[in-house]
DNA sequence: AGCAAGATTAGC
DNA sequence: CTAATCTTGCTA
């Protein structure tokens, strides 16, 4: 596989966060390549899950999310965090992948920078677009295209991959659509709600 | 128009 | 454990 292409981003969309990890994230800046592994991901999908920020249908914020598959869907939360998701399913839909965790790959140096700190550099979904220098303006952009100068790439799959539920809300907690690769140090650490919500814990 | 909650993080 | 910080979307 040398590039994606949308239809890589349509069906279950569980099962696309699961196959997203292992993927790369570029960004090309006037500073420098910016990139980096994905090894955390959640699924959202608008539809059935009232932690979606699509559930109630299309609002301002929540409209990037039901634009077609492989677009960026930016948000900020808490007043101060930008997260970066990528819309999956055909346009319409609303749903999307929200990337938690990278393992920094390229532009180490840049990314610190931007952190102002060496270590924890991308090790969650706020620390991950400020270090990759994600910004609001970035809504609605193709990530598929060769020239986007902020893309996806597909990378050896994960062959090691843990799920759980979703870390952070407080609706839509049962679902299992959290995924992450075993033992990479870049994931955050499960809490154990989210393992217990799953049954995967007493 | 007013308000509570939020897909988080850093610092004590 | 809690403050920070401000937009969104509901309720009136």
């Amino acid at each position: 596989m040398s590039a994606f292409r949308p239809e890589d981003f349509v069906g279950d969309p569980v099962a696309i966060a699961r196959r997203l990890l292992g993927a790369r994230l570029v960004h090309d800046t006037p500073e420098g390549r910016l990139a980096g592994r994905i090894v955390e991901t959640e699924a959202y999908v608008a539809a059935t899950d009232p932690a979606c920020h699509g559930f109630r249908g299309v609002t301002p914020r929540s409209a990037p999310l039901f634009g077609p598959p492989g677009t960026a869907y930016l948000y900020l939360i808490y007043g101060m965090h930008v997260c970066f998701n990528v819309v999956v399913e055909p346009a319409g839909v609303g749903a999307a992948i929200l990337v938690r965790a990278l393992e920094p790959v390229e532009g180490l140096e840049a990314m610190a920078r931007r952190r102002s700190s060496a270590k924890a550099l991308t090790d969650g979904p706020g620390k991950l677009a400020q270090a990759l220098g994600l910004t609001l303006g970035m809504n609605g952009r193709d990530l598929l295209g060769p020239g986007a100068s902020l893309r996806l790439e597909p990378g050896e799959p994960v062959e090691d991959a843990g799920y759980s539920g979703r870390i952070g809300i407080t609706k839509g907690t049962e679902l299992p659509w959290r995924f992450f690769e075993r033992g990479n140090r870049w994931v955050s650490r499960t809490p154990p709600c989210a393992l217990r919500a799953v049954g995967l814990a007493p």
